[in-house]
DNA sequence: GATGAATGAGGGTTCATTCAT
DNA sequence: CATGAATGAACCCTCATTCAT
């Protein structure tokens, strides 16, 4: 097993602990149990439980923000950009609906540092849907707020889909967010997210 | 001190401290002190630690709902009974800022137990509002998901103040919440608060 | 038991531990076990372990300071000053011999921390000795080094006895090592300790 | 590199980070790092952590010993004998000044086992002075304790030296250490080192 | 011989809770 | 009711040592 490898299963190890227990009550030996090794060896790879449970969020964070970047750059008007943008978001979400689960349940009540580190991360997706909307038309205060509500909006969609996984639909409550927000902006009905893909299409 | 008093001091002596430290930080030697009583006796008013958090959930909730209540008896649409019950939530969160920090922010990753059971009330309230909304029209899965992402805007435009005090407006974002969603569920521009409070004089 | 009652069997407990483990085999779990109480009483009372072995090593400071205080009060000239400090030192030592073995032998090794602030009282203790020295019309530097050897030899006489208890003489050889110094600075025969004590008698 | 020339970095290096950080503080990473190796290696060449201080204590100890013999050998008085012995002692401190302090100073506080190998070494060293002293006249018990305490003074002004290097001269002190315990000894002022190394001639 | 990832016993410390006073 | 010293299970983390490559 490579050292690649080994730091890969102990990150989706401690994604499915930190799924199933929150961050405090997941304990670095279940970790390691889960991961199958040691302890010890889970100190090799992070120095902290605070920095593998970074690392998680990181990774999310990365994967949206590539989805963001590839979404956007075809598109030409703001509101094509908003659209491809918040149709990146709840791809990743979709794809990687556990790990969703972890960083966007579990963070709050962590640790300050983690805490502080995700709202970063936040904001930076904030801004970047604030300055969208600013550029479609609605004032500045009213595209902040617009953009935290959609974020909370989104969390708390996926905090359902968390707490009843049998009996909701994300995909779908993800599609119904998009609709109620797009109206709530003024921009019309929504793009399919199908239409979205076909314009993105080079 | 009578026995209410003295519970009441504790409680709000652990309002300060949950909001300041979160829930896990939050020690009873902490809000024992700040009530200016010994840790022995926060025992005899709460059986457990998770005891008084939930005495501050619950203490929310109950506001919430005779708020909630009193607002919509004198209304007779379904519409106006929405805007009457969105009105009466947001009034409760800003006359009790620290208290809907506390309940609003901090529960995620408290408790399984808590986090349950404040989990049921918001059930509870976003049923209400769904209902309302299919009332207006909305079908009903539609109606479900912007309860949710409702109370997720909401509760997200609170961590942002919570976050940065002095940078934001609560009362403003609130507001703005509330046109968005307005809109976003076909039910044209808000009516203003003042309209609403006015309906609500008997 | 009052808590200072604790405190001090806490204190003697860990002066047993730390004599016969020394600073790092000596565990938490030991001395408390020692004490007769659980782990956590032991934090009630110390913050830390470090700072449990510092109050030892400010134990046997104070009674040395104290010692060589009441000591040097009555005598008048720098001999007889001299004379009584360290014979008030000596007879601390044999008078708290396991205390003297912990903060003499043990401390080396320890935490730098710890090193540094024992350091500091021996300095203390040396610069005395050193302008008393002085005052006798030893130079300068030979003073400084002379009152340093002298702490040097008397510890190393008492990591020999915590060594070989049963094959030695403290006393006996605490006396010697008087007589060597006393003779290596010039002063003639040291006077006997009795003539010290008769001297100190007002 | 050769095996002899790899275990002498890595000693080098152990001596080096022992000086720095004392026993405990010491991991065998850092020894390995500042040899220029992996941690496997030291192992191939130290069975144990300890077994590697031991090598140092048992350089320092070889070093002495070859010293004094060579020192002693063209003596013929016994005070010339004794003599020749600090002598030799003070020259090999004074020419590995960095591992008579790793010896001197870390060994305290280290392993049980450490400080038996270095006390036993010390003895051996403590009685051929003893022995000299004898011959010079001074008593067996006399001598027993002379010897230990001036192994204590030598130690003490190593450990003074140590701590603040550039405000003290170690062979000036070691020096007056001398002169201290010759005149303690009742045998006049010491000869002079060039003296002794003049006699040492054949 | 050389490597460095893997190990796991054991370390110090925390803190919600209890209970005798 | 009020107290606060006492508790001990459980936590995160370290590091000397091993061994397959």
């Amino acid at each position: 097993m490579t050292t690649e490898s080994r730091r890969e299963s102990l990150l989706s190890a401690a994604q499915r602990v930190f799924a199933r227990e929150g961050y405090h009550r997941a304990g670095i030996r279940q970790i390691a149990e889960a991961a199958g090794c040691a302890v010890g060896t889970f100190y090799v790879y992070f120095p902290t439980k605070g920095d593998c449970f970074r690392a998680l969020i990181d990774q999310l964070y990365h994967r949206v923000m590539t989805a963001i970047q590839a979404a956007r750059a075809p598109q030409t008007t703001p509101v094509a950009k908003l659209a491809a943008s918040l149709a990146a978001v709840t791809e990743v979400l979709l794809n990687d609906q556990e790990l969703s689960r972890v960083v966007l349940v579990h963070t709050r009540g962590s640790e300050p540092e983690l805490e502080d580190h995700l709202w970063a991360i936040q904001q930076t997706l904030a801004r970047l849907v604030a300055s969208d909307l600013a550029e479609c038309g609605i004032d500045q205060s009213a595209a902040t707020v617009g953009a935290h509500a959609w974020v909370g909006a989104l969390g708390e969609v996926v905090h359902l889909w968390a707490r009843e996984p049998q009996e909701c639909d994300l995909a779908g409550m993800v599609a119904e967010v998009k609709r109620l927000f797009w109206r709530g902006w003024n921009l019309g009905e929504p793009p399919a997210l199908s239409q979205v893909r076909a314009s993105e299409a080079r």
